[in-house]
DNA sequence: TCGATATATATCGGCGCTCGATATATCCTG
DNA sequence: CAGGATATATCGAGCGCCGATATATATCGA
């Protein structure tokens, strides 16, 4: 729909991916931990995700390990995943900024209709100006 | 997966209709205007959102007109239709926010001497600081 | 005047993605 | 020794988006 942009799995997979290689497991973990608890991947969402993510060319496996009788598989961000990462970023804060206005224009809008606004009520929260999503 | 956030269609019809009402036709070229061209919603996608949001009472028929023979149905935001569409904002600043610290992080480790430090699984946890994503 | 394009609504099958369940295996704690 | 955490993986169900299709009117250029 936005001419590419990926699902928001994937981007909380490569997000946990952005700092360090990490494995699945690993992934889960420090998504919902970086996010207080409100984002929880899901198991069976993940491994789908990783294999698209590599097949993109978006995250390689960077090594296995054992460790204490269980494999590891760690997997790190290539330089087409931190630029698609980075351009997700961007989309995500021009998306937010762009409904954010809209929201403060839509304010003034319906307090307009009255003569005057009472000083103090709904302060100006300044000019959108420029900018849509992009 | 993140409690509750909407589908990425419907929060491109909530920011289309938050600063006035508009009818189907009108989102659409409105969501492409104000994206210059980044974001398309499709004519098939529209109408079942337009339902859903209806549904979860985010948005309201607001009125009917007929221009020129063609039927127009306008809807606008409810009061919670205007408060998910800002939590939902909330969420993607936050999101691109965090996407960008971490990658700034990784650009860190990598310009980083190899000292290695095989320590282990734990990596340091270290600050992390504030924030994640929410 | 005819065909193409824009406006405006709506539906439906296909398909991709997420979820929940399920499976397997090891280690740690109570 | 049972239960939970760690760690991988698969599969069917269901939902949401896309593209195609349908219907109807107005406009503009050939």
């Amino acid at each position: 729909m936005t001419a590419k942009s990926m699902t928001r799995a994937a981007f909380f997979v490569l997000t946990a991916l952005a700092d360090q290689p990490r494995h699945g497991y690993g992934i889960l973990r420090e998504t919902e931990e970086l996010s207080g608890g409100e984002v929880h991947l899901r198991v069976g969402t993940l491994y789908g995700v990783l294999d698209r993510l590599t097949a993109d060319g978006l995250i390689v496996l960077d090594r296995e390990e054992v460790q204490q009788g269980r494999l590891r598989r760690y997997y790190r961000l290539t330089d087409d995943g931190v630029a698609a990462l980075d351009a997700e970023a961007e989309r995500m804060a021009a998306g937010a900024g762009a409904a954010r206005r809209r929201i403060a224009e839509g304010r003034r809008a319906a307090a307009r209709p009255a003569a005057q606004d009472p000083a103090g009520l709904e302060p100006p929260t300044a000019p959108g100006l420029a900018g849509g999503f992009a």
